[in-house]
RNA sequence: GGACAGGUGGCGGAGUGGUCGAUCGCGUCGGUCUCGAAAACCGAAGUACCGGCAACGGUACCGUGGGUUCGAAUCCCACCCUGUCCGCCA
């Protein structure tokens, strides 16, 4: 959500803050009359209220005098000022104006590159180079020979885009998440959260995904799914006034999140890539505005140091305008290398809201007599169901079995090799 | 799910139709007193929005949304939330 005042100051910067985002500039001079309309009627409205208290509190005079004459003249004074109100709505104004600012995205960061989609996000660094591995298999190839992962029974439960793991490879999972949750708290200094993954329709308006992109999420009864723990982390602070985050509020929550994939009809459908459901270690941190540049460096170097130690090839893309999410002002991607796919694929995502999602949920400290919006930051530390993956064909052997990567064995109950059953 | 009881300012707690944004207490802040502190006393303090360079003025806010009324914290309706008991349950 925009500041409708900065608006209101900077009209040429905010068009083409919106240009960049490759919406039309006319929105702005829209905003800016639904503005313009909005205060006029707002102002007329509480000049005429304004008479009308003060009618009313002479009445309340008149008739303890019990001077019928009086009451009588200002009654009709009355009725004649409530016919001037009529026909002012400044609610359905503001309304219409807040649905507007509600439909903006957040504007970029300067550094953030132009481009329409990601053929315009620039790679900054990789750790490791794409490697060849001689008859490399996929994920799923792999799981479903191994006897533990099945995709039909899961089809047969749920439909497409579900998976059952079974045994080691479920194992495995769990593995991957704990040990990620472990050390984003333990050495990373996040505190572990268990939230809900149920919230109703503002908190998930808070974070952004509402109301413009209803159709991705999954709804249960008048509550939505979270499609990420970023919506119930974030809103830790919704609605409040916290003490000044002099070092920022790091929050970290491994939890499933479910996405309704509307928009990805018929791509990703094999394997487990592109899943309804899956298992995510999210890091969420709330800042001081003047903090949450270096907090997001920092949250994308927590992200990395999960990939470098799994020992899996992967690179920082930052993102270009056309790729940057709706609530962020400055996103960087984290890519890990497939073997079997001989793919890159996106395995984390960090991003920098700056006030943005504040804003939305009203969120704020208190600084001196000010009460100022934090700025709030999230990332994936990572994907688990997307880790799974990486470490399958980053650690398959000939004979299909998967070597467990030395950092996981202590989760994995000291297990080396995942092997058919 | 059922039955009661409640939701008022940072907290506690008054207020049942008219100068109520709201008595009072605690807590907070400033001052007097003190070598300093405590106590006591005096005083100041809510949030949001609109207009204004500002001083300031206006409006709204007593869980939320409607309604009745010239006028609602107060009356009516619906909903949400909390507490207690019962039922069910991991």
């Amino acid at each position: 959500m925009h500041d409708i005042r900065l608006i209101r100051a900077e009209p040429a910067a905010f068009a083409a803050g919106l240009a960049r985002r490759g919406l039309d500039p006319a929105l702005a001079e829209e905003i800016r009359a639904a503005d313009a309309a909005w205060r006029e009627a707002t102002a007329a409205r509480e000049a005429a209220q304004a008479e009308l208290n003060r009618l009313n509190r002479e009445i309340g005079i008149a008739r303890k005098a019990q001077d019928a004459a009086r009451e009588a003249a200002l009654r009709a004074e009355v009725a004649t000022v409530q016919a001037r109100m009529r026909g002012l709505d400044p609610d359905e104004l503001r309304a219409r104006l807040d649905e507007l600012l509600a439909a903006l995205p957040n504007l970029l960061d300067p550094d953030v590159p132009d481009g329409r989609d990601e053929t315009g996000n620039v790679e900054l660094h990789r750790s490791g180079e794409p490697r060849v591995i001689p008859g490399a298999k996929q994920h799923d190839e792999l799981g479903e020979a191994l006897g533990l992962m099945d995709f039909e029974t899961a089809a047969r439960l749920s439909g497409s885009r579900f998976v059952v793991l079974k045994g080691a490879l479920a194992r495995l999972e769990r593995a991957l998440g704990q040990w990620m949750l472990d050390l984003h708290t333990r050495q990373n200094g996040y505190t572990e959260v268990s939230p809900p993954y149920l919230v109703h329709a503002a908190t998930v308006y808070g974070t952004g995904q509402l109301p413009k992109f209803e159709a991705d999420l999954f709804k249960a009864g008048e509550k939505y799914l979270i499609p990420t723990a970023e919506v119930p982390l974030t809103n830790l602070v919704a609605q409040q006034i916290i003490p000044e985050p002099v070092t920022p509020l790091r929050f970290a929550a491994l939890t499933p999140c479910f996405r309704s994939e509307a928009g990805a009809a018929g791509r990703d459908t094999r394997g487990m890539l592109r899943q309804h459901q899956f298992m995510k270690v999210e890091l969420v941190s709330i800042t001081r505005p003047e903090d949450s540049a270096a907090e997001h460096e920092r949250m994308t170097r927590c992200a990395e140091e999960v990939l470098t130690a799994l020992g899996l090839t992967w690179r920082r893309i930052l993102l270009c305008a056309g790729d940057t999410g709706f609530a962020s002002a400055k996103t960087y991607d984290l890519e890990v290398w497939l073997p079997g796919q001989g793919a890159w694929r996106e395995i984390s995502s960090c991003s920098n809201c700056r006030d943005f999602q504040a804003r939305r949920m009203n969120a704020r400290f208190k600084r001196g007599k000010e009460s100022v919006f934090v700025h709030t930051l999230n990332g994936s530390g990572v994907a688990v169901g997307r880790a799974l993956i990486a470490v399958m064909e980053t650690y398959q052997n000939p004979d299909g079995s998967i070597t467990v990567p030395e950092v996981l064995r202590p989760w994995m109950g000291g297990m080396e090799r995942i092997g058919p059953p």
